[in-house]
DNA sequence: ATCTTGACTACACGCTCGTGTAGTAGTTTG
DNA sequence: CAAACTACTACACGAGCGTGTAGTCAAGAT
């Protein structure tokens, strides 16, 4: 997590760390006295900047949320496979992602904003990229979904490539594997025609 | 969860409380006593049953894992769209896929070795099908987290589709977005190729 | 008829959690 | 110079947790 001038309050540093142990271990899993030693403070210190947990949680969700789309932003203009990447998956936000990911699982409607933004823009995307699924707004959905699967199982795919993800050859190895699955066709369009009247 | 003979049991249904509950809102988010109240029973008889919240949380996974492989072994005799789908992506295991889901992100060993065995099937598998990638580990790690993408984020994507993706016809509608994605290539190999020298 | 065993419950324990309260030190404001 | 405010700590609280213990009850063995 990269910083800014204002962040060297203790504040600051105990929103990155609840973002970090959040990430890490999960919203329940992470106390306010864990939070508060990671960030050196006393945990009282903790409810006297933000509240409660619930409103440190908030907070942490806003803090997020307006990074991303930071670096959404700067990634769009700056081109490249960007424009493939509505909701930045860089090495960057490693730890926003991972926070955001367990937000969502624990109900955060922050992030599941965050998630349902990314499905229209990759809806938006699919369109003016000429790509025509069956069902736009299932294939978008699934796409967003997908692009999340590393962080979430990043220790399960570490172990399966024999090296960190969050390392750059390991980041380089499994964006590649994602290349591979969005280039190289697994079922032929009318295997899935196939497939449909089955089902039905 | 489909029921056996033998599962009529007060410890059956434990177990199968255990694994609702702690697919739903995680391991620790799920107390015994929420669990035995859940079941039907005292929270001294899961203790009675299992001994601790971790050995119950191994007898879940355990069993979990046996009933994966049946229901795999089951889906690849029956052939069809089974190939595609070595680690059975099938309504009948969702909770059970659920479950597996967050014992992992929660550091379970036995959840893991199923995710590492999965990487396997498909790298195997893609071998025989035919398929190439750069990097066929990476490629395969990638599309084993993909196919569990779907279950992290159920809430989402039933949001973002306006229904429930654990019913028929939401189920329908994001496995066919699934196929989508497999089917229509987003970027060409040679783009691929391109990005690639960029990065070097 | 008594003993044993296993399923099951009730209840108490110590611990950690989120929260509440009181108070201190340093800076800003009048 | 005093008052007020802000950052910060120490400590106590009640609740819920996993766990431990003691005991009930029905069924099968001796």
């Amino acid at each position: 997590m990269d910083r800014r001038a204002e962040d060297l309050t203790a504040r600051a540093r105990i929103r990155d760390a609840a973002i970090r142990l959040f990430g890490e271990r999960g919203i329940e899993g992470a106390s306010i006295r864990d939070i508060a030693t990671a960030a050196g403070v006393s945990s009282g210190l903790v409810r006297h900047h933000f509240g409660s947990k619930e409103a440190l949680r908030e907070a942490c969700d806003q803090y997020a949320k307006e990074r991303m789309l930071e670096v959404s932003e700067e990634l769009a203009t700056s081109g490249g496979v960007a424009a493939l990447d509505p909701v930045a998956l860089h090495p960057r936000v490693f730890p926003l992602q991972l926070y955001l990911v367990r937000s969502m699982m624990d109900g955060s409607e922050t992030a599941t904003a965050l998630f349902l933004g990314a499905v229209e823009t990759i809806e938006d995307w699919s369109k003016g990229y000429g790509i025509n699924p069956q069902d736009r707004r299932a294939y978008s959905a699934a796409l967003a979904a997908i692009k999340l699967s590393v962080f979430v199982f990043r220790d399960q795919v570490s172990k399966a490539l024999g090296e960190d993800i969050t390392s750059p050859n390991g980041y380089a190895r499994i964006g590649q594997g994602m290349l591979d699955v969005f280039s190289i066709p697994i079922i032929t369009q009318d295997q899935v025609e196939t497939i449909r009247k089955q089902e039905k």
